[in-house]
DNA sequence: ACTAGATAATTGGTCGACCAATCAATAATA
DNA sequence: TATTATTGATTGGTCGACCAATTATCTAGT
């Protein structure tokens, strides 16, 4: 390939990309040096010269999912006025991405797998919860606010919230048949506005 | 080793039970023919008697799993008597698994990544998941019987109960810090019983 | 009871394939 | 020319699968 200086963080980006798309088609265990090169229209020798070994790179891809997922769902949370819009632009926004680029998804579930094995894969993992926890809490605790929220540990109904999301999202990923996306957003939606609206319904 | 007849089955669990193991302290990448050998105290050439390949080995161990975790969820369920505790029931029995043994969400988690892709591991995924959608499906039909359940769609609400309990027991294994057994316990049957209980909270 | 196959269970070693990582050499840019 | 970027080949090692040989157990015939 012809080298150009200033590539380095392109060419970087260009392999994470790939890593991606081949933890998606193939599986961690299935991920290898070579493919990865291929994906990237790379030589091999190259990926070690802007990764140190095979982990520094799935730790890179995952990195790169979790700021996408993030950097989407902020997005759309943005333009919702109230808690209830908020929280419902946070759910479509999490739930669309597990079906429209199963990718994203897919390296999750590749990524959790290794991460109970490697700690700095763990690491990035706590950090993508505790990131995640903290933009749901916020807008609950707006909600709590202007009363449309009941009081509810915040910390607490974050992480309801967000295992919600990750179960339901597992099973759109594994079964795009017996759940779909508007189904998914409608049981979440109802679900956690049973959960976190003032009044006792018992 | 002695050999005896009518050992098969025996070996096989055995060799089954060694899998699991390795796998929950390795992971899948790391997990080797070897490993599992030496683990279950058999030569490596035994492991090609019992199972055609390494993926048959994963499958076998994902199918031991999940029948021992729906043993356990069914024990602790017989003994409720109406919905309200039987659902408790199946909550507490899924979440304890989550925690006291560590290896089976662990090996959960592993299977995943490989069922994307595998279509062996993929059918015996969602066998897993329909079965216990149908669990947890009688024991809200028996609570909208007696009227302690809302009219809800059973599999959509199994889904959601299931939903729930993956993205908790998710959480429990990743960061025992932040979500212990009886924060999840206790969230869970709140979020339940609030989606769940007849009477609208709006 | 004893033994001679037949069968089931188990071993240890072999083999080709493939892998991650390294490196000397080279090309492009500053 | 010095530095950065990139290549392609090499290397030492490991892996999954396969197999010939061996041992234990069972069965039937005597």
């Amino acid at each position: 390939m012809t080298p150009k200086l200033g590539m380095g963080p392109l060419r970087r980006e260009q392999i994470v990309r790939a890593t991606i798309r081949c933890l998606a088609r193939d599986g961690y265990a299935g991920l290898t040096m070579k493919r990865v090169a291929a994906e990237a229209r790379v030589s091999q020798g190259i990926l070690h010269y802007y990764f140190r070994d095979k982990a520094a790179m799935l730790a890179a891809a995952a990195l790169r999912v979790t700021a996408d997922l993030d950097r989407r769902v902020a997005a759309e949370a943005r333009g919702a006025r109230d808690a209830r819009a908020r929280l419902r632009a946070v759910i479509r926004a999490c739930l669309e991405t597990a079906v429209e680029s199963r990718d994203f998804w897919t390296v999750f579930i590749e990524f959790w797998g290794e991460a109970l094995h490697d700690r700095r894969l763990a690491a990035v993992n706590r950090q993508a919860y505790a990131r995640a926890r903290r933009l749901i809490g916020v807008a609950l605790a707006r909600g709590r606010a202007t009363g449309h929220v009941r009081r509810v540990n915040p910390e607490e109904a974050a992480a309801v919230v967000l295992g919600l999301l990750d179960g339901l999202s597992l099973q759109l990923t594994f079964d795009r048949r017996l759940m779909t996306l508007s189904r998914a957003a409608r049981l979440a939606e109802t679900v956690l506005a049973r959960y976190l609206t003032p009044g006792d319904p018992r």
